[in-house]
DNA sequence: GGTTGGCATAACAATTTTGGTATGAATATG
DNA sequence: CATATTCATACCAAAATTGTTATGCCAACC
């Protein structure tokens, strides 16, 4: 195991003279490609060979040769060097921005037609950028982010957070959609009036939920009866497929209702019908006090639009 | 570079605290992994950043948060630590046998009937070997053998070297057959005699070449003259073309005749005759003194039969 | 405002490392 | 047989490392 290496005292001089033994053949040149004198670097090849436990060199006429576990560590040694050149170049790159790694979290509506489509036109001139997206409630995003699990995030100022830890930059609000299953009674003939879709199962996340909540407020508002909602989850698999199996309606976000729901042959469809629900404006959210990495701030700056 | 971070004194110790920070997040525990003083911890890390000219962590509220590039050295720290579990476990692996790299040589002929079978067989026992074959006339596998870049060969007693460089265990003797395109004169009706043969172009390896020796002495102990050979090459797909393309008639070892000509539809047919033209025995032949690995060491049995 | 937790820095002493020279052993060469 | 080449080991001295304790600074918490 490494840690026996390690508590043995292998140092990066070890892998190098290993490696450099490798490439030459001869002790004494090996000793010149560290720029110490051969007794020292002959002794660098005993101690790999107590740290290791191994034979890594045999003496062979007047020369030496590398011993099978030689040559394995020799491998071994080998990509180690090429690695740290590898990290120097990774950190370099982060500081000028041209590659990183950047993780941001998004609610539903904006990770299909904000993130997405900027993440391809960001890796056509970044090609060497990785991102991981986190989709989530605006709080649940706020929690992440405080904790420095995330960059950035599209997501609404989180109510149980200080505002005064987050600085919030408004974009767009989100609306929402109302998804059926091809062939669902309210699809035949003309749309009936709103009070008929209340007489429907609707598929929704639990209380709390911001969408949940924009629904029924809206609904109040319009002095309509709250619809029954047998089955509450954020689930977008399990909603699917209620849909699929039942006369149920889902409210979604309206980016993501178009994405599943607005082709030709599609299993699902969108009523006709804008009950005006809206959820409150998203925008980039980011920590008090913090910058963003090069690489993080052009993807934010190409996400808004900004 | 690699070489910077070298020069600068970077140790595999700032490698694990970092590696240990990423994981931990504090560096009070990332000191109690490595068994250091938090005070100890701190100081390497300041090193960490000396050595790389990068901000690596940054405060954060009470504790510390990794930088951007922190994270990536982080990413490279734990590969690098992983490879030393590797290069353990190889060099362990390599002392048991069960796996480790076999570079053998061998003449034409036992490379397809005996190489090749074997090392099918060993890939079921063996997944983890791998092999290097060098396919090369036996006086220059006798030199790559002594030069150590081989393990052993499948080959014929090298006579411009002193016998007792090498260890010989003969096999067996190696037939010769003659080879024509499908299509040649020589095979419409019957057989004709031996004599006919040699009015027609024979392509074979050139002056000193075993095989050459051998068909010329054969033909001399027959009392048959020597075939014109316009063409004097060792090279097989030089060999092919020119059959393809003429009447000329090519000695090959019958292992190597039989693997190309002997399917129904080849482009190639072996001449039903025997001439008895036979290679002088080939064998194991190893380096005198040398110890073969124990993976080598189970290779050449399952080659050799033995 | 006081307390607590976590980190950075200084100082110290003990230990280890490191590189060199000198020299002997083993092997190859002439 | 003498010489040359390469490597292994011993010894030495200088330098560096390493771990600790002490302490101060900063931010969070109560």
């Amino acid at each position: 195991m490494a840690d026996t290496f390690l508590r043995r005292g292998l140092k990066l001089r070890h892998l190098r003279i290993v490696a450099a033994l490798s490439e030459t053949g001869q002790i004494g040149s090996a000793a010149e490609a560290l720029s110490i004198s051969q007794p020292a670097a002959s002794r660098l090849l005993a101690e790999a060979e107590r740290i290791t436990g191994h034979k890594v060199h045999t003496r062979s006429g007047r020369g030496v040769v590398l011993t099978a576990q030689g040559k394995a560590l020799a491998v071994r040694a080998a990509r180690i060097l090429t690695e740290l050149d590898d990290a120097s170049r990774d950190m370099d790159e982060i500081e000028t921005g041209a590659t990183g790694h950047v993780r941001l979290g998004s609610v539903t509506g904006p990770a299909l037609d904000r993130v997405l489509p900027a993440l391809q036109s960001a890796w056509q001139s970044l090609p060497g950028v990785t991102t991981e997206v986190e989709v989530a409630a605006s709080d649940a995003l706020g929690d992440m982010l405080l904790a420095g699990r995330l960059d950035f995030a599209l997501a609404r100022q989180p109510l149980h957070l200080d505002a005064d830890r987050f600085v919030f930059r408004g974009m767009a609000d989100e609306q929402v959609s109302l998804v059926v299953r091809q062939g669902h009674p309210l699809l035949q003939g003309a749309m009936p009036p709103a009070e008929a879709l209340m007489g429907f199962d609707w598929v929704m996340p639990g209380p709390g939920a911001i969408l949940r909540t924009a629904v029924l407020t809206r609904l109040t508002a319009l002095g309509l009866p709250h619809p029954a909602s047998r089955l509450a989850t954020s689930s977008f698999l399990l909603t699917l497929t209620m849909l699929r199996q039942s006369d149920a309606i889902a409210p979604l976000a309206s980016p993501v209702a178009q994405s599943f729901a607005g082709e030709a042959g599609s299993d699902f469809a969108v009523l006709p019908i804008d009950l005006g629900i809206r959820v409150e404006p998203y925008g980039l959210l980011t920590r008090s006090g913090s910058t963003l990495t090069p690489v993080a701030a052009r993807l934010a700056a190409l996400i808004t639009g900004i």
